[in-house]
DNA sequence: GTGAAAGCGCTAACAT
DNA sequence: ATGTTAGCGCTTTCAC
């Protein structure tokens, strides 16, 4: 692999010259640049980042720490932070926690700043204290925990109280939410708008229809559904905190022989790309995922680039009404 | 942030002993030991990662090279590939290329020999000539191309005649497939373990019944299956090349009121999680996607540090029977 | 404008 | 067993 000296001596000039020419800098006299040109081509090189970055003191990378990729919602996300960091020369470095304490807390401890120029992560654990980064970072959605960290996302209150208000809107009294969670920021967020929505309409807040979920996949939609439908008085009407809870609920209506919607309307959340093709298809509050991964990015460039001081965005979202809240 | 040398002037001894420590080297006399020890305490020392790959020529990187995260398929191995290569103490680089000749190219030429220390590639495109590799690479799953590099994935032919067998087995006699396709190895090679089964059992093989698909999404499972049920005879049952085409075609079926499996039995290929929670639930083709990522890492590995020879792997699959084919 | 040379933090000869 | 030192490939003062 041919090195910066390598096409320095081809060309007959020094590797500061080469160096000129490669970074794009000031002006070099354009018979130098031509031969440096010519003999970069003919050595085909490639500058070696770790050196590069050695001597920058940047790394090139920002880390992505997220619970799993398989989860679908994390898996989009994590495509389009990939793409959006592109556009800063950024490679991302995927971390899975699998929303345990210890995966999340190993994950951090792990991002030496020789590692990472940048963070992002969406902790679901953490307390206050773990927060001592040592690169700057920001946050995916809202947390419970107060930390002097930028934070992106949506306004979890408000796209809760948008899907319960359509649920309501459609005639539901008796709405179910499944996902309740003692530690999960934006779990109590989604609550609260649960909550007001219900408030707003005069509807009772009936402790026994709000389901706590202690992880977010299917299954644990399904067992929370079957819990609700075991009640004597069954909703009429479920709001999940994520879809695949709401598929998970769907399903073990499916196996009572409850017809959605007719019997039941269900919303989810986080507008999986599944869920437009689930049978009925998923209503559910649809984050701008994209607008989420730009900013995010965008925010950490700044802030490497620039010292930006800290700041939080808020990113627009939708409901995407589908047939599991209205029949086709 | 404290260096190598930083910690060998708090403790008194030279950069070589306190590297020594670091590595877990030799011999150290251990009362050094101990001030080492106290002194990598004190400056809450850690590696430079950067600088050490540049001295040893590594990168501690190596790239996954695949079509699209929000793939489900793709999401779920990557979370595999990044946890078997936390064993190797890698970092996993994701490119993403969109399944076109641009994209896979691009990605490939980012693969410096300096950004990663091999790759792990996925590719659908590309040609016998792109695969001019800076570093060892692997390739999942198999492809008509004929490359000198190593491969690792199931027998798609035995797998996709096991999928055909179980709808034969199961009565069906007008069975489709939808996935075919021109350029893609893995498409080729499920296609002839559906000529095969359908052979064995003296069944014809019509053309109008095998469907093409140009992408591998939701969204082209339903329009082949759409052109299926056109059809003056259309199938009792469709064999997909993925379970994103048959989820797709599950749901054309549905909004056609023909019921799965009562009139149309579905079949697909990868078992993604969401596969076990539609409705009806999909039998699939269930590769051991642990293997897999393990095996191609694993391969990756001794080729970088023994300098092993090429080597293919091949991984068991199983055949998920679900409610798509037999009624619950 | 361009060259010489220092040095980013680390490892590995080589010397002791 | 440990210290000294060169050098990985690059960028960047500092002279010229």
């Amino acid at each position: 692999m041919a090195t910066l000296k390598d096409v320095a001596r081809l060309a007959g000039v020094s590797v500061k010259t080469v160096s000129n020419v490669v970074n794009g800098y000031s002006f070099v006299k354009p018979d130098n640049r031509r031969r440096v040109e010519e003999a970069l081509e003919a050595t085909g090189y490639r500058p070696n980042l770790g050196a590069r970055n050695l001597r920058r003191g940047r790394t090139g990378f920002i880390a992505l720490v997220l619970p799993e990729l398989s989860i679908p919602y994390f898996a989009e996300l994590a495509g389009l932070v990939i793409a959006a960091a592109q556009d800063h020369e950024w490679n991302v470095l995927i971390e899975q926690t699998f929303g345990t304490l210890a995966g999340e807390r190993s994950a951090l401890a792990s991002l030496g700043p020789h590692l990472v120029d940048a963070a992002i992560l969406s902790p679901e654990a953490l307390q206050v204290d773990d927060f001592q980064l040592p690169v700057p970072a920001v946050l995916l959605g809202e947390h419970a925990v107060d930390v002097p960290i930028s934070r992106v996302g949506i306004d979890n209150v408000a796209a809760a109280q948008a899907a319960v208000r359509h649920l309501i809107s459609l005639g539901h009294q008796r709405i179910a939410a499944i996902g309740a969670h003692p530690h999960r920021g934006t779990a109590a967020l989604r609550l609260e708008g649960y909550r007001r929505a219900l408030a707003e309409a005069s509807l009772p807040f009936v402790d026994e229809l709000v389901v706590p979920a202690l992880n977010y996949h299917r299954a644990d939609g399904a067992a929370a559904m079957r819990s609700l439908l075991d009640l004597r008085t069954p909703p009429d009407a479920v709001f999940c905190f994520n879809d695949l809870l709401a598929i998970g609920a769907m399903r073990a209506a499916g196996e009572r022989l409850v017809r959605v919607p007719q019997d039941l309307a269900v919303v989810g959340f986080d507008n999986n790309e599944e869920s437009a093709y689930s049978s009925p298809s998923l209503t559910s509050v649809a984050p701008d995922k994209a607008a989420i991964a730009q900013a995010a990015v965008d925010l950490l460039h700044r802030r490497v680039e620039a010292g930006d001081v800290l700041e939080n965005v808020e990113t627009p979202f939708s409901l995407q009404v589908r047939e599991s809240t209205v029949a086709r």
